[in-house]
DNA sequence: TCTTTACATGAAAACGATTACATTAAAATA
DNA sequence: TATTTTAATGTAATCGTTTTCATGTAAAGA
């Protein structure tokens, strides 16, 4: 059904080779022939086959997006900021995530080796040695975007993650005059969850404040974790003002802990969370958290990505860190 | 880097066709040989150009995702299913959105014509004439995935948006003894608003209820839209008892504009939903829904898609509808 | 006017896989 | 043993595009 090359050729009266450089503004071409090619290319509606160019310039305009799951709103943001700017520069976005059961660089193998890909978006919470490995090799362009800039090999995107949450505790010492501040840290095998226990605890001595160690807990990022944890530090003797979640997720948590103890936030005591997400404003009272541009973080990842595609981007690897930004809630 | 199929052949001793043949399966090579060859190109970590094949045979393992928005809980479950069943099957998910700024059209057009992809599930809230046009031309195997079975020329999945809005508003009527029931309906040019809206109607009708015609009204299924519609019926001088949203998140509207009128849910007025999305668990109290499962919604596409790629499918098309189920909640 | 240069275009190879067809060797049949 | 059939492999064409190199023509210089 769709016209190939050769069809539209003929039509033309010219050869191939014309054709293929008229479509790609090669400037040994006449205005003329140029706008002949194109008239007749736009009339018979050709569009070049994309697997085809791409098999020949060993070039793709296909993004792989490596993500380690698909679900929930974070990631969402991503692929939606991702595919913004793909789709504005011709580009295509190709979603794949590890899916616990393969590895992410099983994941980041597959697209390199497979020639689909011309770039490749990993999107990561820690960036282990196997996957070190692969990228220093380094076959495709490669945007991490990651909780830490650990990585130099590449150009990369981080949140900063330490000035959130340092700035985040810094506000509830400082401006809501709170001393007892607890924290429920992400996994500490998780770069995001790293950083931000690095803040809040730096605030803390920063303040003179000492770090009271039975308010100082490992969640894992689920609101189930967020619900147990807090339940725990509620049924302290010593119970914190404010518990401070290491993210969104957890935050919600502590309201389901809270609603089961028959405590209420802000009254009885305060929660503050990280990432803003979607469901933070409808919590009764509104969440205080870090608000995370993370629409912002897909498209700058492939903007930058696709310049790299493109060679236009010079050597050197950028290393951009997001700020993030405080959203006062009615929870503390 | 990666190596080629003529070199692994030479490696081997035999011809690329020969490599070709053990590769994919093809009974007429020996058992000895297809041994070698597997295993020469394991040891050298060979993998097939995707880009080339699909390019000689016509048929590309990516799936083409087209939604009118990358945004929200919905389309990215719906991506979580397809692209769980993808990466099983060995297929590659390939996102797109209509960018507000082109048509769906457009988006499918594009695929279609590019030869990247070979076969797309669309998802949109209603076929209009220039898709179902498209369609009709039937150059790839697509997948449907709408409110409503209203083009019959391809395989499609929808949600029995009828049959739950039915069954809630039953539910509301004979277990819930309520009989001032208002409706806000989502835009009346979406197909699971009508359907929805449809449904809703019928309950009532088949109880014997007349409807207030004050008590429907065309919202937009945003949260914004269900707050200023439900502050309008709040206001009315015949208050509805129960207020069942066309979706969740205009639900959530309910419940803002309850706190602004300071009204409380379900003493003053109750609250019912669609969709079930996660945010609804956490409101206060959680909101009675229909729970619609989007995530096998994305899966079961997939699923036949592939089926239809391979031609493991037989012609007919299928038609599949997915029941919703209730979440009763405590706004009621 | 003749030679040189620049420019526009065409012819053909290339990319890496698959596959129709040809070929060879082995097995089955007469 | 000679012939036919079958099975395994090889040869070469093919897909649609880009791109190198060759070619022809017009403009510029002598």
């Amino acid at each position: 059904m769709t016209i190939t090359i050769k069809e539209l050729a003929q039509k033309c009266g010219v050869s191939t080779a014309t054709i293929s450089r008229a479509l790609n503004d090669n400037p040994s071409v006449t205005k003329e022939t140029k706008a002949k090619v194109l008239a007749m290319a736009s009339q018979l509606n050709y569009k070049p086959n994309l697997l085809a160019r791409s098999f020949v310039t060993k070039k793709s305009n296909i993004i792989g997006l490596v993500m380690p799951d698909i679900h929930g709103e974070f990631f969402m943001e991503i692929i939606h900021g991702v595919d913004e700017v793909c789709y504005l520069n011709k580009y295509y976005t190709m979603v794949s995530s590890s899916h616990g059961k393969r590895s992410t660089a099983e994941a980041i193998i597959d697209f390199m080796s497979r020639g689909i890909v011309g770039g490749i978006i990993l999107m990561t919470p820690a960036i282990d040695d196997e996957v070190r490995k692969i990228l220093k090799l380094n076959q495709l362009p490669t945007v991490v975007i990651s909780g830490k800039r650990d990585f130099d090999r590449c150009d990369s995107i981080s949140i900063d993650n330490y000035n959130g949450a340092y700035s985040l505790t810094d506000y509830l010492i400082n401006i809501k005059k709170i001393k007892k501040i607890a924290h429920i840290s992400g996994p500490l095998n998780n770069n995001d969850a790293i950083q931000r226990q690095r803040g809040y605890l730096n605030a803390l001595e920063d303040n003179g404040i000492s770090v009271n160690k039975n308010w100082l807990i490992e969640g894992d990022f689920t609101t189930f974790g967020g619900q147990a944890a807090s339940a725990k530090l509620l049924k302290l003797k010593e119970r914190p003002e404010v518990i401070f979640a290491g993210n969104d997720m957890m935050a919600i948590g502590c309201y389901i802990a809270a609603r089961q103890l028959n405590l209420k936030i802000p009254t009885d005591f305060g929660v503050a969370g990280f990432d803003d997400i979607f469901a933070s404003q409808f919590l009764n009272p509104r969440l205080t958290t870090m608000h995370v541009p993370i629409y912002e973080l897909g498209k700058e990842a492939a903007a930058i990505l696709i310049k790299r595609m493109n060679k236009t981007e010079k050597k050197e690897f950028k290393h951009i860190t997001v700020p993030t930004e405080l959203v006062p809630g009615g929870s503390i």
